[in-house]
DNA sequence: ATTTAATGGTTGAAAACGCAACGGATTATG
DNA sequence: CATAATCCGTTGCGTTTTCAACCATTAAAT
């Protein structure tokens, strides 16, 4: 049944007479479980919010984060961008590549550290960028709509306390 | 510079003289950026848990998070579950057809209506489930640990709020 | 009834991704 | 110092994802 060569501990879960059959007894609130609660959403707001600068401006999501980056810090390394946004090095490394041939960023070697490469938006992908924000910005104010000033404010308390939390946990 | 051919909009916003150069005048503030912050954290978090199935068990987050679905439902329908989780219709039909592959998931067609499928969870994908319960629950207890519990009731509180904004937008 | 539209799910082809391995640069260790 | 270990970023390769087109079935419209 299993395709993959040599995970015994895979069949050893399997067949073990733990749970197997019936119910098992450490169920999963689906509802309250953070981890599907916010994915959930998280997706759910990418597929809203994607189309206001894919379509036109064909930007992948990725690129469009970085984006996002770049003009919030004016200079950042890639190594910076993968902390702050939890992607891949690679992801991160291939959307750069994919943005500096379009012209709307540059990577510049550093000075003081000859392995990294300082990341920058050209007044071109400045110029994307002051073209895609206002779409943004427009669609945030429509679902901030549907929340409270003051819950706007704890939820981001409460979500960035959860991300100091990760952080202390990895 | 451009490589795609005839998108000629892009062209005229980047050329536009609003905003080309300097700091554009619609700032997107990024700590407080709903999106932004969400998503990252999401990131974190399925970074952070996922060793805990793909590993051993060797499943995707994708296949993952339909194995929830299917476990808190008994039974679902291709399309329930991309309604859920805002994933894409082929992604979950590949997704499945994996599962279905490995002998954790079955796909009946319905009585009813002849084009929908009833996906379950076999009893071997139960006990897959029933063994990565139990590591994704101490998981989260770990990480509970940096909320108090009137926050935690809070904090799903506004995210399903945010939910039901985004399908009121949709 | 017959045609037309909409829905559920699958699939081909191209793009994007994830993992591991790598090369060059720096830091730590003996 | 030399040498090992670490770090930054890139790349090869296999897998996954995406987008659009598609088939089969059901619903709506004329």
């Amino acid at each position: 049944m299993d395709t993959k060569p040599g995970n015994q501990q895979l069949e050893n879960a399997l067949t073990d007479d733990s749970d197997a059959g019936e119910k098992p007894s450490t169920y999963l609130q689906l509802d309250t479980f953070l981890p599907s609660v916010i994915r959930n959403l998280a997706e759910e707001i990418t597929t809203s919010m994607s189309g206001r600068y894919t379509g036109d401006f064909q930007l992948t999501i990725t690129e469009w984060r970085i984006i996002l980056q770049l003009a919030a810090k004016d200079s950042l390394t890639a190594t910076e961008i993968v902390e702050i946004t939890a992607m891949e090095k690679s992801k991160v490394s291939r959307a750069v590549s994919h943005l500096e041939e379009r012209g709307f960023a540059a990577r510049t070697p550093s000075e003081e550290d000859h392995r990294t490469k300082a990341l920058t938006l050209t007044p071109r992908g400045q110029a994307l960028y002051g073209s895609i924000v206002p779409r943004v910005l427009d669609w945030e104010k429509y679902l901030l709509e549907g929340l409270e000033i003051s819950e706007y404010r704890d939820l981001l308390y409460l979500l960035n306390k959860l991300q100091s939390r990760l952080k202390e946990m990895s």
